[in-house]
DNA sequence: GGCGTAATTGTTCAAGCGTATAATAACCGT
DNA sequence: ACGGTTATTATACGCTTGAACAATTACGCC
């Protein structure tokens, strides 16, 4: 019996790891695969060192949900040039790599599966959604003033709400059945969509041109 | 120790309410909350008895995933009247009651999270998905020709993606956050952008004239 | 009307679960 | 250098899990 060796890492690193630990049994195995063995494991620690970082399994999750949040929506609330380019990029950033990938559906579902169940995952939940789509109706409503068309609030809430339905449902499309869509057609198809719904063309992102 | 009294069910009778039990743990506390013992419990019979009518608890899980789907979609498949009442009447179905309400989505979630997991939920999951985008790209090319639009396989193929995609993306805000919305808000909206998408008048549906 | 078949119950088992706790080793201030 | 603090390991506990099995009862058939 020779005992496993000690390794000491900063509490921030550890907590990261653990947190990624976590994501990745998820993935691969569901909620009920990641159990705090499991975790242990595939962060290289024991099992006993997940309570010392984290109150209960509950909590690990939580902690959890938020990172996959701020993963699936950290890049689309950065986008940087003009009104039209914004807005563009918004649309091709959620539905490419890495937010569009089986991975992230995977993780998404699983915790949408318990929003109902858990109330604190759906506060985390409601706040990401807001955020999300508020970012994208501020874009909307500054594409909308750039184009000199009616930017009235009901409308950017109504194109908002249209708008993140279609980019959800296509992430969902592709994340599950990417095989089923050419090369970069989702993206075409919600950009060519978008155009339809606001009546303004937007131009092809430069990696299309 | 009085024991629990026999109760002999017709099987298809018992088949069916072990999978209906099965959809209520899952839909109150989620795949880890549908154990053998819980669902046992909810249909009001031994745990034993699972097994004489699934082989295993996969089983029983697969079995109930066909029937969350087959809920999804056939209210939608079925759809009648000329090709603009057929289409509005799809649209209208999938983003209200019953196929929209939290409940539903719990489970879909629930089984989505092991589609990348379980094959055989994989290859479930696949079928009712193209089942469910072609019945739409039917009716799609049926509205095209009745308005004298361009009908070709691409633009059909295109407008079903697209609007799949929107109705997937509203059905899940509705699901996740009916709260956020007003009363028929969202159908509202799906048939304003299925309009714009398609560049026809699809007016309004019988009981919102 | 009794008998065989099959549905249903109750019990048992090994494995795995989340959590608690004691032993150990690494690091930090002095 | 060393003593205190705490990160980390290891072990233990009580409970639940899916599954297997034996005992029991209802029903169909002759």
């Amino acid at each position: 019996m020779t005992r496993r060796p000690f390794h000491r890492a900063p509490e921030s690193e550890r907590r990261h790891d653990l947190i990624e630990a976590t994501l990745d049994c998820i993935a691969e195995s569901g909620l009920q695969g990641a159990t705090v063995r499991q975790i242990a494991i595939k962060a290289g620690v024991t099992a006993g060192l997940i309570r010392h970082y984290f109150s209960s399994k509950e909590h690990i999750l939580q902690e959890a949900y938020r990172v996959v949040i701020a993963r699936l929506t950290e890049k689309a609330e950065r986008v940087t040039g003009d009104p039209e380019e914004r807005l563009r990029s918004f649309i091709v950033i959620n539905l490419t790599e890495p937010v569009a990938n089986s991975r992230s559906l995977s993780l998404w579902a699983s915790f949408i599966s318990q929003v109902s169940v858990d109330p604190m995952l759906s506060a985390i939940h409601r706040e990401g959604y807001l955020s999300f789509r508020n970012a994208l109706e501020g874009l909307i409503a500054d594409f909308l003033a750039s184009k000199g068309q009616d930017a009235s609030p009901a409308r950017c809430r109504a194109l908002a709400i249209a708008i993140n339905g279609l980019l959800d449902g296509l992430w969902l499309e592709g994340c599950l059945a990417g095989d089923l869509f050419e090369e970069r057609e989702l993206v075409k198809i919600a950009l060519d969509s978008v155009e339809a719904l606001v009546g303004v063309p937007i131009g092809l992102p430069k990696a299309m041109e």
